[in-house]
DNA sequence: ACTCATCTATTAATTTACTAGTAAGTGGCG
DNA sequence: CGCCACTTACTAGTAAATTAATAGATGAGT
């Protein structure tokens, strides 16, 4: 047998969704499918569908307004970012988030203009600039 | 229909098993299995099999050694830490990694050491450009 | 109130991931 | 050689993820 799912990190389609959920604030299935890339060609009913298992999986809440349910995020982006860098940094970091941070910042992925934000950054955070 | 799925990413198993590959360096199933944890108890067909598919989607090879074959992997885990992390700041983070690491750095999951730490390596980085 | 467009809920089909059993093959050793 | 422990290959079964069709409900306009 496998292991029960525990419903902590979203799926692929899951994400997507809360994406456009944390762009939009509160919003119906119709509004979420308007948001969408039109070349993504996602049916009504499956959109209805993912947003109906987010709310079972506790994700997200619905109101009735109308006929219509208005949906909106429970889990706020950032708690979910922190969720999933946490997941990474243990997984493939041997929980060590700094060594994350030396993959990221050796890839040159990084502009010289970001560096600089993330010294600054870092600077805040050890208080100040001395020592 | 679904679309069929890349081959880029790791499975959650896979992950697993890449990961005893890339310490074992060389490695019979016998071998991986042997350095999972006991309680894991997976059956050494399994195990078997896992690696198999990993050599499907080539992330590992294999040579025969006597009657046995000798997996390795063949994606570097350093490479892979970089895919994963370019996939994570897409689909998370706006494609803005400095906002990746100020995520990490805001979530006092980090000691002081680990923020010194990087504020070493970003000197360094910010030290040696040279355009 | 009636119609109808639109919505939700249920069900189903397909694919992938994971696990393991069965069968078939092979090397080593008496 | 012939046995046997062990290995790989094949097959299957279950669960989760994704998509969408069908059916049932309901609000809005006439």
């Amino acid at each position: 047998m496998r292991k029960r799912k525990t419903h902590e990190l979203l799926t692929e389609v899951e994400l997507e969704f809360m994406t456009l959920l944390w762009e939009l604030g509160d919003a119906s299935v119709r509004d979420v499918l308007s948001k969408m890339d039109k070349d993504r060609n996602l049916a009504y009913t499956s959109a209805a569908t993912i947003l109906r298992i987010l709310e079972q999986k506790g994700f997200v809440s619905s109101k009735k307004d109308g006929k219509s349910l208005i949906y909106s995020a429970i889990l706020p982006k950032n708690e979910y970012q922190s969720r999933l860098l946490k997941d990474v940094s243990a997984k493939l970091f041997d929980n060590t988030p700094a060594a994350l941070v030396a993959t990221l910042v050796n890839d040159d992925h990084l502009t010289q203009d970001a560096l600089e934000e993330l010294r600054v950054l870092l600077g805040r955070k050890l208080g100040d600039d001395s020592g």
